[in-house]
DNA sequence: CCGGCCGGCATTGCTAACAATCTGATTACT
DNA sequence: AGTAATCAGATTGTTAGCAATGCCGGCCGG
């Protein structure tokens, strides 16, 4: 019953937004990098363009606040949260142990059809590297570590990692352009997968802890 | 309709209340099991007892349900969300990882008093073992965890631990009241401030988790 | 020429009223 | 008597407007 927006791209249907739809447009807007850093969100701009009631925007700045996505000072409105090398590199350390986490569950409960899923990943990652295929790599890459969240049916660890992943967005993006990476983290990757379809946790966690760690590194590398 | 409040207690200055600082007096009023699970949070209410205006309340159930300690349906309203078992595990689950994350790092950055401290903090709960005071040992178990946390440094977990410690407070509570539990957790405690004045990082890391993981098992094992 | 007060503008914070929706119970009909 | 339609009360969702605050540029005094 709403969204006549024939327009391609958010706003302005003609129907008000609720404050939750309002918060998922700006969410996304934030980390697909449409909102830069340190941009200054305006309610009334914001209500306008997104055909929202101030109130609504209101509601959705706090609640982007409290992810981390937003930065609100009292009287002086919101902006973009800018955030800095520190805090990715603190971001991607609880990463590894959450997602070091997920690899150990998920090494517990794997099905056989998973450990074919995965393995064929595995594949397609080699093939990439060999072929120097970037794009298919990162997009393996992120299919993988998807997989193991999901196999590992921990849905606080999923959940929290999805919301400092989104914080983290901007640098992850640097990360991938890298020359030499693949060439590093592929064995890093086929050893998280081996280890998960051996059914052995702790190597997995400490695989994909030992793999994220890394990435740490290179992120506390890439700026002073 | 109800309190008018001049109850002592929390409320009511002359003066409205801020959103932040309203959803500050709901988030210790839920962790303080003032309001219990299930509990129907009505707006009207709230912004009557707690003196601030409906907008001001909605804005603070809004950041409530982010963090998880609410929970909002549409046009139904909001009310404490009650957290299962299996969630708590979850919870401790990920709080083990991020908390042997923690150890991990201070292992590594741990100073000279620090250690010091920490090592009182062993002598502490072995006499309050000794002594059957169970007061007191929960005291500095929650001080030993706490400790470690601020020497690691690491803010971002420590954000993460102290949302998640606020959703699983009671069933922390229950544990507290397990009677052979000090005697199971006292070596624990002890390998983990080993490892940390050691500055052994691993080990560290995998004694913070263990302590943990035993204790998500016991809340496994709770109910059924 | 420079520095501190002052007033207007932009923007946020807040309030009160209105509209939409849900719940539960009463009533009418089979 | 049982079931379905309906209506009243309560509660949430939304909007518009007002008050408060901070920022910026001009004006006055030194």
């Amino acid at each position: 019953m709403e969204t006549l927006d024939q327009v391609p791209g958010r706003q302005t249907a003609e129907r008000s937004m609720t404050a939750t739809e309002l918060a998922e447009q700006l969410r996304t807007a934030i980390v697909s990098g449409e909102l830069v850093p340190n941009q200054r969100l305006v309610e009334a701009d914001l209500a306008a363009e997104y055909g929202a009631s101030r109130g609504n925007v209101r509601v959705a700045l706090s609640e982007l606040s409290v992810e981390g996505l937003v930065e609100r000072v009292q009287n002086r409105g919101a902006r973009v949260r800018a955030v800095s090398v520190d805090e990715a590199v603190e971001i991607t350390e609880v990463r590894a142990a959450l997602e070091g986490l997920c690899a150990r569950k998920a090494a517990e409960r794997i099905t056989e059809p998973e450990i074919a899923e995965l393995q064929e990943l595995a594949v397609r990652m080699k093939d990439a590297v060999d072929r120097g295929d970037r794009e298919s790599y990162s997009e393996a890459n992120q299919a993988l570590h998807a997989r193991i969240i999901a196999i590992s049916a921990q849905q606080t660890a999923a959940a929290t990692i999805q919301r400092l992943r989104g914080q983290a967005v901007r640098f992850q993006f640097r990360l991938a352009r890298q020359p030499g990476r693949p060439a590093v983290s592929l064995p890093q990757h086929l050893a998280i997968i081996d280890a998960v379809c051996a059914h052995d946790a702790d190597a997995a966690a400490e695989a994909m802890r030992v793999h994220l760690e890394s990435v740490a590194d290179v992120i506390r590398a890439s700026n002073t």
